[in-house]
RNA sequence: GGCCCGUUGGUCAAGCGGUUAAGACACGGCCCUUUCACGGCUGUAACAUGGGUUCGAUUCCCGUACGGGUCACCA
């Protein structure tokens, strides 16, 4: 067989050599170590919180290094793609703090463009490149095309993708759809012509020439020593429009493009034979492989399974709806990518994440499941060193969104705002009062009367007679220039005056001689000034509130009671 | 079904042949305390399983079970 009168006959416009190509894209000038990394997304729809794992080790390893780190779109499947994932992506990722050095970058109008000389970074945009490797593979006879229409081969398939229903002829039936696709290998160059001239699609496969009996060794970064079957699939390498498939872009880009470490879940393992393959029948370098572990969620059932689109916690739309500020989010994702994360972030509580060494070593070897748990500590623990106009900041802007009337509040008087949200902040043991936005309301709306409800339930134990006692004799003697000593003295008077003990332990050695203590008349005042029965220091609180709106509540709730 | 990957408390996990098997979250108790939050102390709770190798296996090897992934002209 003429492989080279073949490859033409195949790619008759393709004038370019592989080596025409290897000039467009000069190796990268880089210092000694430093990592080329890439994210790789198919624009088929919203970011997914898995997505974040990748992503960030990519990020962290090329700028850690001092190294290149590019996004390039994998859009080869138009039937999949969504109008505008791509921006959104960009868009989401930027929102958590990971940028790209290179490659298809949002331009000043809000448009994917490239940035690079590796480009294009679409690969929808790259046919001609591919196409250069595609007739080379031919000409040297390790690859050829097949006339098969996808619907003949797939009557072979015992396996419906769609509704996964799996039988037990699984294997019988993939061994006829071997032998059927491997009949286009025998076809002569007279047939194949024929074809041609015909105008018949066809699809362009590789010759495989692996034994899958035979196992080779492979070092992938994280999940360490493995052993893969070689690959005997003639997979296909172009589809019948001339797009290529993930595998041949994936070998033609990542070689091209200087890529050093792949970084993307594991459920590329099963086909990492492929392109070891393909990396050896192009003479390309092979890349450094790192495949994480995939992210699980719990089943009704009770067991694993993969995080998917639906999922809880799967959308990073959620997150934002919900109030996680980005730093909280890119915590969590730290500590479950990086096991001593939370041990140095202890040890260097003012430092970013990026400060962090982050190491491929550290990685879990096995998927792990979700934990709002612990990204709602996690997300604590970050706002509650933050100061009061940064929460301020964050907190207006996730109103505006998503709760125009508490914005409105929130910016009505945007002082008082920030001295609620400075309660218990700072020093060493700050407050921890929530995790996330949309908690927030709940925790301080008291301070505005558009918010404010009377509480309806108090201490049962006490009748509103010794309620009402307590709340006029505090009305009465409140007044705001008051130190805290002086305020707290005044309410240990009304409970002593009123039969109440002022000082816990001299009650708690004697309950029975008081009608009670300090702390209830404490929450007496408590849960009319706040309709709460839980607040932070009810001293700075009234301070906020002032002289009248303290007193206007208490006379409120005595007028209910 | 074939192939690949994985398996330490409820969750995230340290551990690299000899440990009382860390720590964090969650949960329980106690303390602090005018409530809450914070903080401190403390408790319950784990090496899937059977064989090897070894003086000794959570750590190494093999099998089994269970879980996950994958088997497209999708990525």
């Amino acid at each position: 067989m003429d492989y080279n009168y073949l490859a033409n006959l195949l790619f008759p416009n393709v004038k370019e050599t592989v080596e025409d190509v290897e000039k467009r894209f000069p190796a990268r000038e880089l210092p000694e170590g430093a990592k080329v990394t890439r994210f790789a997304p198919s624009p088929t729809g919203f970011v997914h919180f898995g997505g974040l794992f990748p992503v960030t080790v990519g990020e962290r390893l090329a700028h850690q290094s001092g190294g290149v780190f590019f996004l390039r779109i994998e859009d080869t499947d138009d039937k999949r793609e969504v109008e505008g994932a791509a921006e959104a992506l960009i868009k989401v990722l930027a929102h958590y703090g990971i940028n790209f050095d290179e490659g298809a970058i949002l331009n000043d109008e809000g448009i994917v463009s490239d940035h690079g000389i590796y480009g294009p970074y679409k690969q929808s945009m790259r046919g001609d490149i591919y196409h250069v490797f595609a007739k080379k593979l031919v000409s040297e006879g390790l690859a050829y095309p097949c006339f098969s229409t996808a619907e003949e081969l797939e009557t072979l398939n015992a396996v419906d993708k769609k509704t996964e229903i799996k039988n037990k002829d699984w294997h019988i039936d993939a061994e006829k759809l071997k032998e059927e696709k491997l009949k286009a290998r025998q076809f002569t160059i007279e047939e194949v012509e024929e074809n041609v001239k015909a105008g018949n699609p066809f699809v362009l496969r590789i010759l495989a020439d692996g034994d899958p009996e035979k196992r080779v060794p492979f070092n992938d970064l994280i999940k360490g020593k493995l052993e893969i079957p070689e690959n005997d699939e003639d997979f296909v390498l172009l589809k019948s429009d001339g797009i290529p498939t993930y595998h041949f872009a994936h070998a033609v880009d990542d070689h091209l493009m200087g890529t050093t470490h792949v970084i993307r879940g594991e459920e590329w393992l099963p086909s990492l034979a492929k392109h070891l393959m393909l990396f050896r029948y192009l003479n390309f370098k092979l890349p450094k492989y790192l495949h994480i572990a995939q992210l699980m969620r719990l089943d009704e059932n009770g067991s694993k399974k993969k995080l998917s689109k639906r999922d809880m916690g799967a959308n990073m739309e959620d997150y934002k709806r919900i109030g996680y500020a980005p730093e909280c989010v890119m915590e969590y994702v730290m500590t479950l990518l990086n096991s001593n994360f939370e041990e140095w972030h202890t040890a260097n509580p003012e430092k970013s994440y990026t400060d962090f060494p982050f190491s491929i070593k550290k990685m879990s070897t096995s998927g792990c499941l979700f934990d709002f748990g612990k990204l709602n500590d996690v997300s604590k623990n970050v706002i509650c060193r933050w100061d009061a106009e940064k929460v301020y900041k964050y907190l207006v802007e996730w109103a505006d969104e998503f709760d125009e009337e508490f914005a409105s509040e929130l910016k009505e008087d945007a002082e008082k705002a920030i001295k609620i949200l400075a309660i218990g902040r700072g020093g060493k043991k700050p407050r921890k009062d929530f995790a996330v936005w949309s908690e927030v309301k709940d925790y301080m709306g008291f301070f505005y009367d558009k918010f404010f409800k009377i509480c309806d339930q108090y201490p049962e134990s006490f009748s509103h007679e010794d309620i009402k006692q307590t709340l006029t004799a505090f009305a009465q003697s409140y007044d705001s220039s008051d130190d805290m000593d002086t305020w707290f003295g005044k309410i240990k008077d009304i409970a002593t005056s009123l039969g109440y003990a002022a000082d816990m332990k001299e009650y708690k050695a004697n309950p029975e001689a008081f009608k009670g203590n300090v702390a209830d008349i404490s929450m007496f005042i408590r849960v009319a000034v706040t309709g709460k029965m839980n607040a932070p220091d009810l001293y700075t609180v009234m301070q906020i509130l002032g002289q009248n709106k303290v007193v206007e509540r208490i006379s409120d709730m005595i007028k209910n009671l």
